[in-house]
DNA sequence: CAAACGTGGTG
DNA sequence: TCACCAAGTTT
């Protein structure tokens, strides 16, 4: 199965820039933050902006949270900025500056989770973990099991369930991983896969059994319109905006429902995305974009 | 462990 | 139109 997904990667993968070559572990991990719930072509400029401000970890912990939020611009879920910010600083604190190898290394900086952890060491230094993130799971629920798709996270079955479908060599099996993903990304995708193009058609266990489609609602909470999430984000984007202080008559202007918008900006300031400027609370602030103090003379 | 967490494109 | 989906992590 990794042979001939990996024989169909060579002739379709995408022309991503961070699997060029040569690709630093530090803008690999950045890829990755950003690839976490956020499409690839939204991601490539902004990838290309981050890096070429900020080429180092050292690069950007040395800048302030408040820039990496603006930076990251409508990529969606700005505390992901924070904590790749916050990542950086941990590097250069604990790490030296530099990206780790080592897989508990990775899994203790800010923002890395379990896929991530993964994808860093596998890409960025070729060792041989399974990377699993929902393109895996959907292909090897498919190929492998039959299902029509996956669970809703990843389980510990998975990571030894994908584990045994990587080759013996460590790059063998980091192409087989980025295989796996690209597959899940590009043919076997959640709605109407391409199994006609699909390497793995002859022997794919959910084609077996004839495709039968999932099974019932999906039931999950996606809707945004009219919740606290939208009530935030339309407030972060005019602080992202804002040069100096912004007043709270111009966080209140974005939304209608006053209970909603108090809670809404007390949660981002909670999460540490936004600053109080002073003790009353009557202008706000990226985090770490409080203006310096008058200098007395 | 379920829920919270942005944003925009698409069938 | 609107529900679904997109390289997850944290609490």
């Amino acid at each position: 199965m990794a042979d001939a997904c990996i024989e169909w990667y060579d002739r379709n993968a995408r022309d991503l820039p961070w699997r060029v070559p040569g690709t630093s572990a530090w803008a690999v991990l950045v890829s990755e933050v950003m690839l976490q719930q956020t499409p690839v072509v939204r991601v490539e400029p902004a990838w290309r902006s981050w890096l070429t401000r900020w080429p180092t970890p050292a690069a950007l912990a040395a800048d302030t949270p408040a820039e990496a939020i603006r930076m990251w611009g409508r990529l969606g879920y700005p505390r992901r900025a924070m904590r790749l910010h916050a990542c950086a600083v941990a590097l250069v604190e604990r790490h030296g500056g530099e990206v780790p190898d080592d897989l508990d290394a990775l899994l203790a900086l800010p923002g890395i989770g379990t896929y991530t952890a993964r994808a860093v060491a596998t890409f960025a230094y070729g060792r041989r973990h399974p990377v699993v993130d929902t393109n895996v799971r959907r292909v090897v629920a498919r190929a492998v099991n039959g299902l029509p798709d996956a669970g809703p996270t990843t389980t510990a079955a998975d990571l030894v369930e994908t584990a045994a479908l990587l080759p013996a060599d460590d790059a063998r099996a980091a192409r087989a991983s980025i295989a796996f993903m690209e597959l899940g990304a590009l043919l076997c995708v959640a709605r109407s896969p391409r199994c006609a193009d699909c390497p793995l058609v002859a022997r794919c266990a959910w084609r077996a059994a004839g495709a039968v489609p999932a099974q019932g609602p999906s039931r999950r909470p996606q809707g945004y319109a009219g919740t606290d999430r939208q009530v935030r984000g339309l407030m972060m984007a005019v602080l992202r905006e804002a040069h100096g202080p912004v007043p709270r008559p111009r966080l209140d202007a974005v939304w209608p429902d006053e209970v909603q918008r108090a809670r809404a900006l007390a949660a981002l300031v909670t999460d540490g995305l936004v600053e109080p400027v002073t003790d009353d609370a009557t202008h706000f602030v990226l985090a770490g974009d409080r203006p310096p103090p008058a200098t007395p003379v």
